[in-house]
RNA sequence: UCCGGAGUAGCUCAGUGGUAGAGCAGGUGGCUGUUAACCACUUGGUCGGGAGUUCAAAUCUCUCCUCCGGAGCCA
């Protein structure tokens, strides 16, 4: 007899099978029930009849519990009437682990009481169905860096200084060294990797220690950044939206029933994977303020701004050529307007907000430290960035996706906390 | 940090001054095709903590705590 997965019982029609999992579900009736097998790849009814089964097996029934592991035998069957279109007609049900009362009811819960048992909360079929596309999106992005050129480099997580702003660091004791920091990105670190390996990328946690309470936020999330040697802003716009596109149809193509768990609206999905809109930040500031907003040339885009830019919108949405004051200090200015910065934020549609954040970077040596210099940056920290400048600089850019945000809007979901297995929040560090 | 909301049974909630409630979960019984199964019965309460007003407080006032949503900042 042969151990299979649920997945593939399909294969296994009239034959008798063992199933390793859990109980998800029970039903019972006078002289026959119903448990419900989910094993991690999927879920199975398995029907449990009293003349056909030994009088122990059948008063399992009073035993099992919800979310008892158990090891079950018995013979699959095309089975119109099952969800999945087969049931599994037990001969044995073992018990491995009686489970205690089941925290996770089966009606709907709060968002505190799940956040406090997400270690269980996890095994329910929405959150399941969500770590598997994020395991896909995952994948399909190193999948689409790995066959462009990229090479995979580690950038470091305990740091000596910020990337970006001061504000928003944790803080870790370093030895005699006094303080590190954990990282809030790996950019620079990469722009050192492009002058050796030509194009590279990291993919690992960073950590923002910003109060912010939104269903957008976490304190610690994925970011995939990359980074490459002779590409300009044009260039940088042009592998993002491939490789978003990429995405969504990688997403499409291997999780059509995770999403359809999760009742994401795929046609609506599917129409993203054409080209994206771009506009500049001008012409957004022109634009957001025709439907009733009312910022300036030099404001950043607030949440109310980046909903109206998308909204109707089926394709995320560029926005380019930023004032250079709303950007960061490290952004190559526009040749042709030196209040302008060559970079770009993506924004999904949904209310997902930015979703990638890239530029072309400053490559000059000395416009760069004038920058630093305004920002009243510590010049010494940065010496090894300013070198880059010095021994070789070249026209490069790169650009930055949150993985959360980006499994967020692609499963539909409406908060980032459930695209991360154990969400950081603010206010929550357990479990 | 600011603005708004919430805290009542294990869970989700109703209850706006006069005997503490429902659904689900748990327990008992019934049911050979259930799909959040159903039916009957049933266990379960420091109404977030403290103080105050009142003959009387889950309900009104003050205060503290916890959580949620949003803003700012960002991915």
């Amino acid at each position: 007899m042969d151990t299979v997965s649920v997945k593939d019982v399909g294969q296994y029609a009239g034959k008798e099978v063992k199933l390793q999992g859990w109980v998800y579900n029970l039903r019972k009736s006078g002289k026959i029930w119903f448990l419900i097998f989910r094993d991690g790849t999927g879920i199975i009814q398995c029907t449990v009849i009293k003349n056909l089964v030994d009088p122990e097996i059948f008063e399992k029934k009073s035993l099992l519990t919800l979310e008892s592991s158990v090891i079950v035998t018995g013979i699959v069957r095309e089975e119109p009437r099952s969800v999945g279109g087969y049931e599994l007609t037990v001969k044995t049900v073992q018990e491995v682990q009686i489970a205690d009362e089941y925290p996770i009811g089966k009606k709907e819960h709060g968002p505190d009481f799940l956040l406090s048992n997400r270690h269980l909360w996890l095994r329910s079929a929405k959150q399941s169905a969500l770590l598997k596309i994020r395991h896909t999106v995952y994948y399909a992005i190193t999948e689409y860096l790995n066959n462009n050129g990229f090479y995979r480099f580690d950038s470091p997580i305990l740091t000596p200084s910020a990337c970006e702003g001061t504000t928003t660091l944790f803080e870790v004791p370093y030895f005699e060294q006094g303080k590190a920091y954990l990282s809030q990105s790996g950019q620079l670190y990469l722009e050192a990797g492009i002058m050796s390996l030509g194009k590279c990328y990291d993919f690992g946690p960073v950590f923002r220690a910003e109060k912010s309470k939104t269903r957008k936020h976490l304190t610690e999330f994925w970011m995939m950044d990359a980074e490459a040697a002779y590409v300009k802003h044009e260039g940088n716009m042009k592998i993002q939206e491939e490789l978003i596109r990429y995405v969504i149809r990688t997403a499409i193509e291997r999780n059509k029933t995770e999403l359809e768990i999760l009742e994401r609206d795929i046609d609506q999905l599917q129409k993203a994977d054409a080209p994206f809109k771009k506009v500049t930040h001008r012409e957004a500031i022109d634009y957001v303020n025709s439907k009733g907003a009312s910022i300036g040339y030099s404001d950043d885009l607030g949440t109310q701004e980046e909903d109206l830019l998308v909204e109707g919108s089926d394709v995320p949405v560029f926005v380019e050529k930023w004032p250079a004051e709303a950007k960061a200090f490290y952004m190559k200015r526009d040749e042709n307007d030196p209040s302008i910065v060559l970079g770009d934020d993506l924004i999904a549609p949904d209310g997902f907000g930015e979703i990638i954040g890239g530029s072309e970077r400053e490559d000059n040596h000395d416009m760069l430290l004038d920058r630093m210099h305004q920002e009243k940056m510590n010049i010494a920290e940065y010496q090894w960035y300013l070198d880059l400048r010095k021994y070789g600089s070249v026209p490069h850019s790169g650009f930055g996706i949150g993985l959360e945000r980006l499994v967020g809007w692609i499963s539909g979901v409406r908060h980032i906390r459930e695209a991360i297995p154990f969400p950081r929040t603010i206010y929550r560090i357990n479990p």
